[in-house]
DNA sequence: GCTGAATTTGCAAACGTTTGCAAATTTGAA
DNA sequence: TTCAAATTTGCAAACGTTTGCAAATTCAGC
């Protein structure tokens, strides 16, 4: 059986209260028999019994987190991220897979509320996922897209503007024709990506070309690539989606023969770690991943504080990294 | 307040302990009352406090897990898979990331086991991990790792074999002088697939060439693969340590002037998702990484079940992807 | 050494469950 | 209808903590 504050308390001859009050640092004065005990709870081995403790504090020290798919690189460095930020702040980060699917996520909703999480961190899979977390009185924090529910905070880039930076930018090194690749299933961050692409090209006047892909995996982006590359004018710089579609979309503008980063330009969003590697070299947009893991464990923190506090929504900024490809 | 089992048993008017039986299905004839007292559940919300149930039943439903980084791509698709499985049996999964440090991942230790997991799977930052895990009496797996400690049950690929196999296989290919480069930092994996290389050279009568990289991280082997490409006679075919060292490898080949998969064949390790990119398109050897996660539960719910049975070592197979670079 | 204030202490209840025990109820067969 | 066996029920204790309260102790200043 593994030692308890009854045990210490028996060997300092002591009651249990004043025990879990030395331990908890709730005297203040140093006296010999604090250090007593602290050093037979040390000598014998004592680990604190958090569900215990849990049980009649409600405290919580493990954030839920809600992601599609740790083993895809978007979500496992945001998670990251999330996690080294909770664990400092000494916290612990509880995750589950939604393989984006909502019936998953639901039941991830279930799971973690048992669990009795200080707070949610979710990855919506969808426009409806908002639904699932109805009604819920647990602190909920939507990262990486925006939502009308008004009881979830939420922290997301600036989808549009990025967008139209990143237009821009196409446009001031000599594109002449642009389309934007994004998914054939709608979501906020596409639509809002989508919004700014278009929103730049009527400010210049110019024919907006837009496609969109099957799926993100890989051959995701190809037949699309082609299709579009086929076309007259053909385009000669995409805006896409994400990195993981860019990896797709660059495989169809090989295949047409032409030269990446040369005969079309390509710039897309997430800046994953391998997008770095020389033989991608993507021209990425990202907010910081570490601002974003940080802001939303605070927002968790700061609802579960005070519950009734008025939503906040916080818009992180987001750069651009210049690689071969655009 | 959420609502209790208590609150349930007030309004059926019936003893809590009752509530309790029927909702864990320990009454085994149906009759009216049961329905009733689990319409009423359903009716006002209730969700079990785990916390409460783990207090007394001593059972724990998540299972510790400890890792390097969950945002290299390597551990976080293990992890999903570690988890996929998990989730199956009703476990959660608590990740700690170590950043490849023994006193964070002590830190890690320490703190799943005051969240009372059913056991941990570890998957260690080095070759003197095994000591910040002995002498724990909770049920422990080593992932990827072996370990000479006699109460860590552990699942691997059988490294040696596969290596001798993919050097086997690169001569039959055609190749002449073969490198085997590992990572300076030892571990048991690299120097079993050095070994195993080494045997294999050693039944050909041939000349085995070791390189070692500094990191795994981009620029890790690409000095070290130029140093090779430039000797006489040149290696015309590389074992690396894994994919993720082979990114930068490869990328010392091509700045060498040589074409991977022509000029210099390139064999690797763990076969992760982006390796199958066209761009990369890796030749790799991997084991199923849902079996080594399914195995990883496994032994840690057996060993929860007879925590004096004999220690237990799994050797999963592996097989070798083949693509573009070798 | 005395006094009042400040701090520490022990007691007992609480957190939401499960569970052994003995009593009560239901069941099925005669 | 009756009886023994099978099942369900309620009671109370337990799990390892924290915490409000009142009593006891320590402290500082005189």
């Amino acid at each position: 059986m593994s030692v308890t504050i009854k045990d210490i308390a028996k060997v300092c001859d002591v009651s249990y209260s004043t025990v879990s009050r030395v331990l908890n640092g709730k005297n203040v004065r140093q006296n010999a028999k604090n250090d007593w005990i602290l050093a037979t709870a040390k000598a014998l081995g004592y680990k604190p019994h958090n569900i215990a403790r849990q049980l009649v504090t409600k405290e919580s020290d493990t954030i839920g987190m809600i992601i599609p798919d740790v083993s895809n690189p978007h979500y496992s460095e945001i998670t990251k991220s999330v996690q080294d930020y909770a664990n400092w702040l000494g916290y612990q980060v509880l995750i589950s897979n939604t393989d984006w699917d909502l019936v998953k996520e639901s039941a991830a909703r279930d799971s973690l509320l048992t669990k009795n999480v200080a707070g949610i961190i979710v990855m919506p899979v969808c426009d409806r996922s908002h639904l699932i977390f109805r009604s819920l009185d647990v602190p909920l924090v939507f990262l990486g897209t925006r939502t009308e529910e008004k009881h979830i905070d939420y922290v997301v880039m600036d989808n549009v503007q990025a967008t139209m930076d990143a237009t821009e930018y196409l446009i001031g090194r000599g594109c002449q024709t642009l389309a934007y690749i994004g998914r054939k299933i709608s979501n906020y961050s596409s639509r809002d990506r989508m919004e700014g692409f278009l929103r730049a090209m009527k400010e210049h006047g110019l024919r907006a070309i837009v496609g969109s892909a099957d799926s993100l995996e890989f051959p995701g982006g190809y037949a699309e690539t082609k299709r579009l590359l086929t076309q007259v004018p053909r385009p000669d710089g995409l805006i896409v989606f994400n990195d993981q579609l860019a990896f797709s979309v660059m495989e169809g503008i090989i295949s047409c023969g032409y030269a990446v980063g040369r005969d079309v330009l390509v710039v897309s969003f997430d800046d994953l770690q391998i997008s770095a590697l020389p033989q991608i070299s993507l021209t990425t947009i990202t907010p910081s991943k570490e601002e974003l893991g940080r802001v939303a464990v605070d927002l968790i923190l700061r609802r579960q504080k005070e519950p009734e506090a008025e939503r906040k929504a916080v818009i992180v900024s987001s750069k651009m990294v210049k690689r071969a490809t655009g």
